[in-house]
DNA sequence: TACTGCTGGGTAATCCATTACCCGCCCGCT
DNA sequence: AGCGGGCGGGTAATGGATTACCCAGCAGTA
């Protein structure tokens, strides 16, 4: 493979002068550019990456590290950081941490060792991998779920009064008996969404109980066992809160082998409007997150931390909107 | 950041007793190896990946280029392509090209830049970027298209007969007046199911007609204008095969819209089967294709290639299965 | 005892691009 | 004409891990 040495000898020039030409760093006859270029060319030159980095003490590579690929919510947020990162000449490695903190870990090791230029990433319970990136100072920021106990850009959605509007909504409708199937303890987003239901709740002068709350993995599977277990109960709920779109497709399902029809029966507003949650019947009603906006504020944010580590951590925290559909119309 | 001179340092060895006892290259006495362990864990040592890929001119990471991180499809390859390469050690890193030439092309650059081990992509269009791998002596894996004039490995589902068999299915229903709506000319995915389409047509005795096919990028937008433009027909068809799960987002819509039900009023195939496609209303029949098992399969041929380049280029096609559901009963 | 052979481990070369440092040339000013 | 300053471009140091090569020391054999 040609090295910028084989550049500088068909070039006739030193290999000096052929990083400063491809690179533009120091003004260089524009003669010398031309045949430098042009040798470049034609030998297929590609800088060695490695090398370069090396060099450098870092890439220009930012790693998103994502709780799942699968979820279009953390999709659409990788599209985000992407357009914002590629304006200003860094490529992005979309990494899945699989909600494994074993994975997440192993990601952030990466990261360090490639000495990418920052991490974004949606943490996964411990917060011990993350410190090794304060540890080094490599930029990074947090989205969809703060840091405890670790001072750092973050850029939140709002789920807790999300979950909120999107309860007290249910109560609104007149239905009783509100559910509530979230994540796993430990995930914070779980947790708010869970306490935004609560929340709601007590505003409501209801009585919450724990029959009427399931926390699985944040996974279709899990949500269909959940909801067909609460169905099952002597005395089932008639509306729930479903903490994300994987998980309302478990629900939806486990609601039509029951025979039950979402919406009149059973309401239901869950978090994330899929693409395809306006085609279910009842169409679903959701909790819209800014996922694709929480994207670029985190990829800005990393910018200013790359080129400015000392400056203070920011918390910033998006709204939701709830868009109501035919699933939570309890007189339908 | 410790290197690898201060393990030594704090070990008392040299820094290649250090590469040794951490790689476990060679044999080394086990009591240093637990000195070196001790001083590295310490330090919180970790290898200057840059330095160590320079040297070892190749990097332990798989690059897989995608064309949609939106579409489940991909996503699902995805979860195949990374179980299989962290089982051997390698790390797999995402990057999507968006169904754009220029992103692609970037991508493989970058991939070729920092040396890594090898590349899956699904190939956008031209095949000229594909060729730098070729040349380069890179291991590299197409899967969903194959590369016209570039041999290699190749991983496909044979989509153009799962789109005769879908629309065959939609004749022997009944439906007279069947419409197609496909990826844009060129997207090799696309051609074929328009092909398989127009081969079901053929083999049935029914002329085909250019009035009712439509292609547009593999979006839900465009696959409601599509769907828009075909309704509006002085004689628009009475059922659709869509070319993939976001289109048939868009032609729901459409359908929706324009007060038609799918089943008895437009039978509707689409392909990819969707985790929420068994839950609108009627549910749709889709093309299941094995996506995770591409992912996987394609995996291991580039790990084989990754060993062995001289290896022949084989091509590998697997299966789709047709997922019979409301969608397309003529009768309901 | 003397010599061979093996093994564990150190020294230093190597990978390649970037850049600090330096040199020579030319222009312009006095 | 002589000198200073600026600029283009070359030489070589640099980054950090791996590994070829070599050496010391020890066991085993004659």
């Amino acid at each position: 493979m040609a090295t910028i040495s084989d550049v500088a000898a068909l070039a006739g020039v030193s290999t000096a002068t052929v990083s400063r030409a491809l690179n533009g760093k120091s003004t260089v006859d524009p003669e010398l550019v031309a045949r430098v270029r042009q040798a470049a060319e034609e030998l297929g030159y590609q800088p060695n990456g490695p090398a370069r980095n090396l060099r450098r003490q870092e890439a220009a590579v930012v790693a998103l590290i994502i709780s799942d690929v699968e979820n279009p919510f953390f999709t659409a947020i990788a599209r985000g950081v992407e357009d914002v990162a590629h304006e200003v000449g860094y490529s992005v490695v979309l990494c899945n941490s699989d909600e494994s903190a074993d994975k997440e870990n192993r990601y952030i090791d990466i990261a360090i060792q490639e000495r990418v230029a920052g991490v974004i990433l949606s943490p996964t319970g411990t917060t011990k991998s993350v410190q090794k990136l304060a540890q080094r100072g490599t930029a990074f920021v947090a989205v969809d779920r703060p840091l405890p106990e670790q001072a750092s850009d973050v850029v939140l959605v709002d789920t807790r009064l999300a979950a909120r509007e999107a309860t007290a909504h249910l109560i609104a409708q007149g239905y009783q008996r509100i559910g509530c199937i979230t994540g796993p303890a430990g995930v914070r987003t779980a947790d708010d969404r869970l306490a935004g239901y609560r929340d709601a709740l007590k505003a409501a002068k209801v009585r919450s109980t724990a029959k009427l709350v399931r926390r699985t993995e944040y996974k279709a599977a899990g949500a269909h066992r959940a909801a067909r277990d609460l169905l099952n109960q002597p005395e089932p709920p008639d509306a729930l809160l479903v903490a994300n779109s994987a998980m309302a497709v478990g629900v939806l399902q486990a609601l039509q082998e029951h025979g039950v029809r979402p919406g009149k029966q059973v309401g239901l507003v869950a978090f994330d409007d899929a693409p395809w949650a306006a085609l279910v019947d009842p169409p679903l009603t959701v909790v819209a997150q800014p996922a694709y906006e929480i994207g670029t504020v985190a990829a800005r944010l990393l910018l200013a931390r790359i080129a400015d580590n000392t400056r203070p951590p920011t918390t910033t925290t998006l709204g939701a909107r709830l868009i109501e559909r035919g699933s939570s119309r309890h007189s339908e």
